[in-house]
DNA sequence: TGGCATGTTGGCGA
DNA sequence: CTCGCCAACATGCC
């Protein structure tokens, strides 16, 4: 599924092929999961786009009045509609210049309607400052599932927290209220330096992409990677049901 | 072939 | 109250 950097890069090209776009028509599949009656959202008939833009894993299409957010969860993907609708089609945005839609062959996809601003930092935004990392890192929870709860911090996901953690040299497992005043300042740069990193190597790679993923570029949570760039034997285990990469150059506070 | 992969939610137990 | 873990969701992929 994209992270953090895919949905930013989508975001960036949504908005450029579609700013100043009106709204023609919207067409919910049955049974799309949303927070509001779908009947509501046709007030967006007319509204001009704005931008789209990213907030967590959440993509925001802000119009003149109204914003529509979609959550992709684990399958869904954007495509431009040209022709026939791929299967499981949950959604079609009839803009007057191009018709974007969303399919999801698991259905999980999430639209919501003027979702709430959150009190929850994105990892990217300018208020996850060292005194909110300082914060987030007196938990006494393992650091991967504090970096992965997006009641913590939001954006990071199963492979990005593997790379940030591997990037500040800090074990995944270790207890966050732990990790010396160092580590903290290490882990808030090394969430920046990934994901931003991340975010150029796909626009790079894949420039005009709206769906789908790209991660080949990453270093640690990587099944095709057998070492780090450092040289060291990349290890595998389950942590919160999922899988975890890290090697034996990072350190373990706590336990 | 049948596990594995993925994020989120909600429930359970320590 | 805090945390970790698990099932459920549904199916393409190797």
């Amino acid at each position: 599924m994209p992270e953090l950097p895919d949905l930013e890069v989508f975001s960036r090209n949504l908005t450029t092929k579609l700013k100043g776009d009106a709204l023609g028509d919207i067409v919910f599949a049955r049974g799309v999961k949303t927070d509001t009656p779908v009947k509501k959202f046709q007030v967006l008939r007319g509204q001009k786009l704005k931008k789209v833009y990213r907030e967590g894993k959440e993509l925001r299409f802000a119009f003149t009045k109204d914003t529509l957010g979609i959550h992709l969860m684990l399958h869904g993907r954007l495509y431009w509609l040209e022709e026939k609708p791929a299967a499981n089609t949950l959604l079609t945005f009839r803009f007057n210049r191009h018709t974007l839609a969303l399919s999801d062959f698991q259905r999980q996809a999430r639209i919501s309607f003027n979702p709430d601003e959150s009190d929850v930092p994105d990892a990217l935004s300018p208020a996850a400052n060292m005194q909110f990392w300082k914060t987030l890192t007196a938990s006494k929870a393992s650091i991967k599932n504090l970096l992965l709860d997006q009641k913590s911090v939001r954006g990071i996901g199963n492979a990005y927290a593997d790379e940030i953690l591997w990037e500040a040299r800090i074990s995944p497992f270790s207890i966050a209220s732990r990790i010396p005043p160092a580590g903290v300042k290490k882990l808030a740069a090394a969430t920046r330096k990934v994901l931003r990193n991340a975010i150029k190597q796909v626009a790079k790679k894949s420039p005009g992409i709206i769906g789908g993923e790209l991660r080949d570029f990453l270093v640690i949570h990587n099944a095709k990677r057998k070492t780090s760039p450092g040289g060291a034997t990349i290890r595998q285990k389950m942590a919160g049901g999922r899988k975890t990469y890290f090697t034996d150059e990072q350190e373990l506070y706590g336990k």
